[in-house]
DNA sequence: ACAATAATTCGATAATTGTCAAATTCTAAA
DNA sequence: TTTAGAATTTGACAATTATCGAATTATTGT
């Protein structure tokens, strides 16, 4: 309804975004993160142990490490570390941002 | 409302897309693309020269035809050629595509 | 204290990517 | 048909990235 209501984009941030999920790996692995955070409702569930989700993929614990940092350093995911395992979930709040980027008025 | 609404994603067509938005310059393109789109309505416009754009950008022509290429190969763009000139517009489609994936449903 | 498992760090390496300069193609206009 | 401007192709190079194996750190249970 409104022309030119978007808000200015910070560019390094946005590729910075773009890239952690440019990666065939890193994608599944958020996706995956993604559907556990959306299969659990009410209760503050949400949690995805990183653990279960590499085997799955065909990379190794290191890979795997590199690559759920690049993710959090995106600001995509939460990482807390629950004893001897790492958990993520998604950061709704960037999600929602990505979403705006991406919303287009049907006029 | 639904549960597991969600479209299974084609993982190498997602990471291509991403990927063709991972780099500053090729994400300044694009963005200046959807701008023009944006701002026109009514009547066929929506049409973006790319030789305009080029000159906001600190890279070369051959750069600018490479990145195009990736933009229009990963579907988010569509090109056409006016004459002497490339013009581009937004692939809506893809666009709307992009949009579900990121949007959540508040529950 | 020790063994076992999860995760991280640290090189190293192969693959991919962004960019450019030079040469080439395409198109419009003179 | 020659010229000029726009775009593309090609080949090269530097920079970045994905991945691994080995070594290290962290945590839990015995």
């Amino acid at each position: 309804m409104k022309k030119d209501s978007r808000k200015p984009v910070d560019i390094k941030r946005m590729t910075r975004i773009f890239k952690a999920l440019s990666n065939e790996n890193r994608l599944e692995l958020f996706l995956e993160i993604l559907k556990v955070n959306e299969t659990c409702f009410e209760t503050e569930c949400a949690e995805c142990f990183i653990t279960d989700i590499m085997e799955t993929l065909s990379i190794g614990a290191p890979t795997v490490s590199h690559h759920m940092k690049e993710l959090t350093g995106a600001g995509l995911v939460i990482t807390e570390r629950k004893g001897k395992f790492l958990t993520a979930r998604i950061n709704d709040e960037l999600i929602r941002e990505l979403s705006d980027i991406f919303y287009r008025d049907k006029s």
